[in-house]
Parts: structure tokens; sequence; C-alpha cells
DNA sequence: CAGTGGTCTAGACCACGCT
DNA sequence: GCGTGGTCTAGACCACTGG
């Protein structure tokens, strides 16, 4: 029973294993080879990953073996895989910032001039560029957005569906719910943003007065994959966010999906 | 533009599926079954997939074809495979809340008769049982740490390192940075909960009057799965909080990481 | 013991995208 | 054209676990 000592750096610490070599994979000597080479740097953010021949060649395994080891480091999003000559490169991603704190909130940052909204110049503000696309729509609440919305089951709703970009990269999906009573505002008429003096919410008349945030993570479905453009060992950050009235009653839900890699949520608290 | 029937028999259904044989890959077609049948409920949260062998069989396919589609649908955290005759099994997993705006806040839950911290009353106020082990060391900050404490690279700082379970199972690693102040406070050498009025940092003089969360997802390192008993397909969150205290200067750095299958996060403000 | 998933091989054909 | 990754086959041996 022989011991290897495999040496693993992450961002914040160096970590050891032991590891039996019986029970080694042979995929794993190949992964440890590449994950090893974008650790210590020798591969590079945006480099490209040696092929899948060559590595099979050089480590004496099958192709079919090499592909198990880079799949797994596709899963942990570490490569992408390209079509054709372009071959796998090592990822290279930048985050951007997202306040949840100050996000449509006392201190909103909308602005008439430009005719952006909270979301989009905190996107400018970073020195990107944003853009959304909205389809507002008058649906029948779901049992998920009634149970949020306090109101009853398959009874009337506004829709404002949202499609975010930044520097002509979709960044968002983010559906907003009102109650019945938003039908005959522009909420549901209006395709733009809605720049309104302290939010659109206030200047109709039902301001927020508290929120709950939740936030979950997880895989995206095949369907977010796609309108996301997330590659393959990318998850995704799940937002709800649910505005409360002065009535301590729901004015807006809020569900938002972006992908992990684009994306730092921040909240920025007083005690 | 040919159709291939495939016929697939559960233990309680026979169903069908129609396919483009151009525009759809076999692994896709098997893929699509298993997907289908959870998420219509046929298969339900515990429920056994059917074998790989079977798969085979029945769509007419290569077992390595069937490995596929199943270890795409791992990798989605939808299932989780065991080993031996146990065979794969659909995920279910409960995540619990973890409240963050109160979280260490103002109107933290201490507790002196059980000992229980902050975190720990919040999960047993969930009716599970938390569990930490504390290591606290004296080391010299790399330099993430360093830049948020606002200390030189290489400066002395005290870390605790937290590994928390809750039922038994490990639920998160969080790691706490201090400033060089506090090697002569029971910060470095209490390895049970500080359970102090007020909360520790308070108690000894450093009051946290503010705090920046940032919060990341992303997948797990090795270690990480292998110490937090991470399945494939089971992203993490990253959550660092960084606290100032009443000179705006960081009292305090703690960086979480948790299994997303477990975890909801949870912050409630006013606006 | 029988059946599960884990690993592995040595082939094969294809669509794609660069040169 | 040629090398890339995507898909697929038909075998094989192994460790593990339940009945």
């Amino acid at each position: 029973m022989r011991a290897i000592f495999c040496t693993y750096r992450s961002d914040r610490e160096l970590e050891r294993c032991t590891v039996a070599a019986e029970t080694r994979a042979r995929w794993q000597v190949v992964y440890d080879d590449i994950r090893g080479q974008i650790d210590r740097g020798v591969l590079g953010k945006g480099d490209q990953v040696p092929g899948e021949v060559f590595l099979a060649d050089r480590h004496g395994v099958a192709r079919s073996t090499v592909r198990s080891a880079l799949s797994r480091l596709e899963q942990e999003g570490l490569i992408t895989a390209g079509k054709g000559r372009l071959g796998r490169t090592v990822r290279n991603d930048e985050p951007l910032v997202w306040n949840l704190h100050s996000f449509e909130r006392r201190d909103r940052r909308d602005d008439p001039n430009t005719g952006m909204d909270d979301w989009a110049r905190g996107v400018a503000d970073q020195g990107r560029i944003p853009h959304q696309e909205i389809k507002p729509s008058l649906e029948m609440a779901e049992a998920t957005v009634a149970g949020w919305l306090g109101v009853p089951v398959n009874s009337p709703v506004v829709r404002r569906s949202r499609r975010r970009a930044v520097d002509d990269r979709p960044w968002q999906l983010s559906d907003s719910w009102f109650p019945e009573w938003a039908k005959d505002t522009p909420l549901l008429t209006h395709v733009e943003d809605l720049v309104l003096p302290g939010g659109a919410l206030a200047y109709l008349g039902h301001p927020q007065v508290r929120t709950r945030d939740e936030i979950r993570v997880r895989m995206p479905s095949p369907g977010e994959a796609q309108r996301l453009e997330i590659p393959v060992g990318t998850p995704v950050m799940e937002h709800v966010r649910i505005g409360y009235g002065v009535d301590d009653m729901p004015v807006r839900v809020m569900i938002t999906v972006a992908p992990g890699d684009r994306t730092t949520l921040v909240y920025e608290l007083e005690v």
C-alpha cells in the first residue's frame, strides 16, 4: 500500500491529500495533471488545453479515459469546450457585483436622464453596458407565486418578464409578479424600464417597506443554460425578493436567475 | 427525417417517446426519458433509478451511452450514485434556512443556558441538531485575507476554523480571521463556542458596527467536496462577511463555504 | 451469490472551424 | 485538408453491497 501525496492549491490555501496508489484511477492522473497546471499557472486563463489525443498518448491511456478527466474539469467549471479547431480552453470569467442592499431600496439610483433603472445604473457604474428586454403579461398565478404573493391560486397577476444582458451577453432572467391592482397601471403596458420618482411601486401608491430575500443555488435547467449561455459546470444563483407594503401584504415578488460565474451578490448592512 | 420509437418499461408504467433522429443524440433520449420521469413524479425523491444495463437494453444503446445520460443527470444534481447493490437514486435534500440578516447582528440570539451561539440557535429553532468543532490558530495573513482585514501581508492574524454539522452531517466550513489584537483574547484559546453578552466581538471591546457580505457560487474543490460530503453536481455558496468596527476598520472576516443543496440564505431588510 | 456502478480499451464515424 | 471535440459500440475486469 504505497502512499502518494498530491497537492492541491485552492484560492486561499494549499491542501494536501493522501491517496493510496491502488485506488487512484488513471483518469484521475490525467485530471491531476491538468488541474495542477491550471493551479500553478502553467495554464493561464484563456489558454488552450492540450488535446484529447495528445493527452491519451502522453499518459498512455485510451481517449475515453482522457475524456473522463476533462469532463470532470468541465463540471468543476475550470475549463470549457469549443467546437471545431478551437479545442478546450481554461475558463476566464469576470464576475459582476450586484449590490442587493441598495438594489431597489431607499437609496435606489434610477436615472431619469438616461432612462436607466436601478439595476442598469449599478451595471453602468462598473463600466459595463447594460441592456434589458421586458415583456409584461397578465397571467393566472401558479401555486408558488400565489403563495409568495398571498393571493389565491389561478387569480390574475401581472408578470413582468425580464431578460437582462451586459456587454451584449445574457446576464439574468428576472421575473416580477404583482397583485391584481397592477393590471390598471403602466406595469402591464410599459415595455421599457419604468423610471419613476422613488421607484415605480412607490409612485403607484404601493411602496415596499420591507423585503425578504431568499438565495438558493443549483445547477441550471437545460432551458436556462441555453437562454443564459451557461457552459457546462456552471451553477446558477436563484434570488427571490418578496416586497411587502405598508399593510404588510406582498406588493411584488421578483425571481432572478443569474449565472454563478458572472455574479457576486453584495449586502452592506448596518448592525 | 426518420423517427425512432423507443419504448421504456418502468416498474410502474410503460412509456413511449418519439424523437427526431437527426436532432437528438441517443444519450439525450435516455436523458429525457429519466428527466421526464423525475419531472412528472413517476420517479419520486429517494426512488431508485433503473440500472445501466436495463436502460441500455430498453433503449437499444451501449452501456456507455446510458452512462453519458446518467452522468449528465448527476451533474445537474438530480440523481446520485450509490455503491454496490444500491444503484442510483433520485436526490432528496432538505435545505436549511440561514438567516443572514439577523446572523451575528444586533438581534443575535446566543443562548448562555445551552452554550449555543447564534448559528446553533438558528439551526436548533428549525428542529435540527447543530454541532461545531472550532480550531483556533495564530497564522500569517495571506494576500486575500490581509486585503480584507486591512493588515500587511504575512502579519500575524488569529484564525478560528470551524467545521459545522447538522444532524451529524457536515454542513459548513467557516473560517473567521481577526487582527493581531485577538491573540491576547479567548478567540485564540477557547475551542468552544464563545458565548459572551452581546457577542464575543462587542464583549472584547471591538464591536461590529457595519458588515459587508459578498456571496459567490462555484463548484467545490476536491478537498471541499470530500470534507462536506458533497455529491457530484452540487455547487457551493461562498459567503464572505467583513465586519467593520467603530473606526471603520475591519475587526473580523468570516469566510463560509456551504453546500448548495442544503442551504437557503435569507436576508430580511427594512427599506 | 448476483447485480450494481467504476473504470478502461480500441476501435469508429461525424460536424465543426481554422488554414 | 486536418485536427478538434461529440458520439457511439462491444466488449472487459473490478469493488462493492444486498439478500
